[in-house]
DNA sequence: AATTATCTTGGAATGATTCTAATCCTCACT
DNA sequence: AGTGAGGATTAGAATCATTCCAAGATAATT
């Protein structure tokens, strides 16, 4: 079940939210992302945009203006790994991710139920975290 | 109770185990990291021995050499927050790290037996990850 | 001592990202 | 329709951590 918020929709909405506007270059930066699950880097969404509706015309610096504007709007999150370019993520829901050292890819794990809350459980008194990541490396047999 | 690995001595083993020479930089850069264990930057560690060891000429880049030479022999880890510059960490039992906002610290947090394995069989089938890595964000009160 | 391999180093190059300052839109109000 | 204010986009410069490079220093081996 997909969170309402994943939506084309639903970006109208929380940029407006915030006193922004619904420009066409944030829809199909958006656009991207909910189409492109694999956890794209600027210049891969730049290069999708680029290939696949060259009509639209957008910037490098417009992609991460976007993102940066999407992330705020907690539409987005940004995920690291090691030093290398930032990659977006329109998972809202708690998870993992699995970086697949072979391929170079990610992808998501689910979380059980609890595992956050006994993830917090072990922090030591006078520890209050407002997040968790956690990220796998390793590689990821066929039958993903 | 500490590794034995995580003293000076063991650097000339270990590095000599790759036929690498113990050198001078490396021993020093090696003792800050010992010494100083707050999970300095490659800046930081350059900092240091500027400031307190400053017959040892040490250039950045032999700083960044050497821990990339420890980081290969298996006596540091990097360990990276977001964006920012790489940290290096010799503590080298397997820790979740704690990053408090509002001070931009970073510590180790030991992890309770079995929850390395309890994380591992979460995954789907299939998956073979090689290493975790858990970091919390948030602020650790004044008793940390 | 000559040869060879390893190390260190300053400075140039790289790559992702951010900054800047100019231009462009869009909308409300005349 | 015309104007003005603020938001949005953009090209290109600037930044920052890191890596690369080519040269010189150091140490080990012959």
């Amino acid at each position: 079940m997909r969170n309402v918020l994943e939506t084309p929709e639903g970006l109208a909405e929380r940029l407006a939210h915030s006193g922004l506007r619904p420009t066409e270059q944030r829809k199909v930066v958006y656009g991207v992302l909910l189409k492109n699950r694999n956890h794209p880097t600027a210049d891969e969404v730049f290069a999708h945009i680029r290939s696949e509706m060259p009509s639209a015309a957008v910037s490098m610096a417009t992609v991460y203006n976007c993102l940066e504007t999407l992330v705020q709007c907690n539409l987005v999150r940004q995920v690291n790994f090691e030093r290398g370019p930032t990659r977006y993520c329109p998972n809202l829901r708690p998870h993992a991710h699995f970086h697949d050292e072979a391929t170079d890819t990610i992808h998501d794990i689910e979380l059980p139920a609890g595992l956050l809350e006994q993830l917090h459980s072990i922090l030591p008194p006078g520890h209050q975290a407002n997040s968790v990541e956690i990220i796998f490396r390793g590689k990821s047999g066929p039958s993903s």
